[in-house]
DNA sequence: TATTATATTGAACCATGGTTCAATTTGTCA
DNA sequence: TGACAAATTGAACCATGGTTCAATATAATA
């Protein structure tokens, strides 16, 4: 509070064992996080980690700060694969997969699934999360719509709703695989217009 | 342990106030479990119920206990309104009420779901629960099939899941609609079999 | 190597919320 | 109306789990 104690916004090198406790920790906390859920326990992040408490707190300020720097570190794969989806030739493999992978990380990941369905917990992490996927699924959707193959009324947030179910439980591939079939039968718009062959299929 | 405590299996009447307390502390109960889920505190029912901490502990012995008497409670209307389903002239109606009451009841209730959707907790409940109104689904689910109209592949413990996204959140009935009108939809079979009209359609 | 800012440690703190139980009140019945 | 079992009370107990912080250790730099 005295002095010339201007900090020039980037501060000094953080140190080596600093470094690598960080990076420690992120893994321990993406493990614990993912079999536990939000309620993994900071003192199981810990030990994990081969870290005191205080150094959880010392890095990240607090468990939720924690919980938000593991999933927007995980953000970028997400976001890479779904921008790849929108690639695809068909819209309707887009949609497919989109729910094929959320469905995949729900299941490996239990603080994934705990998070995008809940909405007023957490607040920060969830908009961070949100922010930075929605455009893209909303681009997926949109493209499936204007192929006349999805529903038109679905919405970006109707996603996470319908992949609710997959969250908070262990369920063979079989139950998983005909979830998602339902799901995104029931995404499909019903009978392709009945295109007598020979004709131009939308206009 | 001494005298000769032999308790017929009735013992005495219990005293009026008691019997008046133990439909407070239902009614309570069930109102807190509905807001709150299954995160209700019991110092809240207490208090809603005009009632000290103990005497909740005195009627029910535990939390979980209260939570079954109260599920169980409501068990009989839910039961009757699935036979009643039963009764339905066309199947598929019976599937499509279900559905609607279920989600009904979830928007309503927020204990009812986070209890169908978890598996391992509060085995009792849950257990309860399931006895008590999985017959009744697996019919309404297995006439539909016999019907045709209803994918082959559903069993009892998807309709659970399906439903789950309705479960801790609010959304606008325009929303839960939607939701629904997804989820029926796939699990309707798809091209009811192009039967040119005059010939039976199953055989 | 001496110095110091940076990191780490982990026992202690605190809030939450289910549960207990000795003291007290109250319904019931003779 | 006594007398006693049944019921109620609510302060205290306890476990859990996030968070703090003074003491200590360590990397970086001169």
């Amino acid at each position: 509070m005295d002095h010339n104690e201007q900090r020039p916004p980037s501060q000094r090198a953080p140190r080596a064992d600093a470094r690598q406790n960080r990076i420690r920790i992120l893994a321990a906390a993406h493990a614990r996080f993912a079999v536990d859920g939000l309620a993994a326990e900071m003192d199981a992040i810990a030990r994990e980690a081969g870290v005191a408490v205080g150094t959880l707190y010392h890095h990240f300020g607090t468990k939720e700060a924690l919980l938000e720097a593991v999933v927007v570190d995980g953000l970028e794969h997400l976001a890479a694969y779904m921008q790849a989806l929108l690639a695809e030739p068909d819209p309707w493999t887009g949609v497919e997969r989109l729910l094929q992978y959320m469905a995949e990380r729900q299941m490996n990941d239990r603080a994934f699934g705990e998070l995008i369905g809940a909405q007023p917990t957490l607040r920060a992490t969830t908009t961070a999360t949100k922010r930075s996927l929605g455009p893209l699924i909303q681009q997926i959707l949109q493209r499936a719509q204007a192929s006349g193959q999805l529903r038109m009324d679905v919405v970006v947030g109707d996603i996470p709703l319908l992949l609710a179910g997959l969250s908070e439980r262990t369920m063979t591939p079989a139950t998983c695989q005909r979830y998602l079939d339902i799901v995104l039968s029931g995404l499909r718009v019903k009978q392709t217009p009945p295109a007598p062959s020979g004709l131009p299929l939308i206009w």
